[in-house]
DNA sequence: ATATATAGGACAATTATAGTCCTATATGGC
DNA sequence: GCCATATAGGACTATAATTGTCCTATATAT
């Protein structure tokens, strides 16, 4: 797949609506209408997102969600690891039996850790205002041929110890 | 989801093998015995990757699959466009009815695009080579902090003419 | 009180994925 | 030529993930 969710997806336009008046109050009703996806969807989005503290819900009548913080201190990965169901990761730490042993299949696994790191730390320095800006700003985020830092012994033993295969 | 799928990361285990000897004749039943996975599996991940020009086969006894090119010319992309169905990418160029015309909408997709575009990027550069070094080498990919270049007006045209929502 | 909101969980339908199997074809050795 | 061994390609099934919806409970303003 390597693709987020479509949950996920509502959720950034859910929340680039928002970040248009970021002190604003907005019903589930009324983004419902104005992105034009069921309210039942949108609803879904967005208490997901309150659990998250991402958005703050207000209850009763005049009440609805507004931004927790503001757009540029609100991350793509915050994002994702709010909606998305299983933990960040191009692939994912199975355990097939037997194959945790095997130094070619460690290896690969290991490299693998390192690649999905990359592409967190990235969401990680994007935030929900550089996906609402006119074109993404140069505070964002690119991805360049460079050294990779060495790798972390301590951090791949503990995978091993948590069954990673 | 932002995963790869299982037989996307199967076929880079198969491949990390066939790497450590690159001119080696590998049949299915040889890896899926090595890699402790189901031969019927094995043989779906070599067909793919055959039909791909990333392995070439060679029916008939002794025959088997060796790979096409040496590691380092190998990228993880066209691992991944190999086998992954759908195209590449993080988000999905979707047609919801109505939900192109909206600005807030397009803006927050024109910039998805350019975050699938980076972590492309990103997998391009690297090879199978790397995906079995002892360490990802200096030659490897690592996300930064950078300027990202301007957005090209032409580009974005083109997707909305696709379809794209 | 009542209308308007969100909270949380349960549910059904759809879709994607995984894995297997079957038949056809190619090659080498006897 | 015949047989054992391999891949080619597609079909098919079972499982799992995802989506989207709905229901009941709770909170707030008028």
């Amino acid at each position: 797949m390597l693709r987020i969710s479509k949950l996920t997806d509502y959720g950034t336009i859910v929340l680039a609506l928002m970040a248009r008046d970021p002190l604003e109050i907005y019903s589930a009703t009324d983004i419902a209408r104005r992105i034009n996806v069921a309210l039942p969807t949108v609803g879904k989005v967005l208490k997901t997102l309150a659990r998250a503290d991402i958005v703050t819900a207000t209850r009763g009548s005049h009440g609805g969600y507004s931004l927790s913080r503001l757009p540029s201190t609100i991350s793509i990965a915050q994002i994702i690891d709010a909606i998305e169901e299983q933990p960040f990761g191009l692939t994912e730490c199975t355990s097939i039996a037997g194959l945790c042993m095997q130094e070619n299949h460690c290896r690969v696994r290991a490299n693998w850790m390192r690649i999905n790191q990359s592409v967190r730390i990235a969401l990680e320095n994007l935030t929900l205002g550089d996906l609402v800006a006119e074109t993404v700003q140069s505070t964002a985020t690119q991805i360049q041929k460079v050294p990779l830092p060495k790798i972390d012994a301590q951090k791949l033993e503990e995978n091993h110890e948590h069954g990673c295969s």
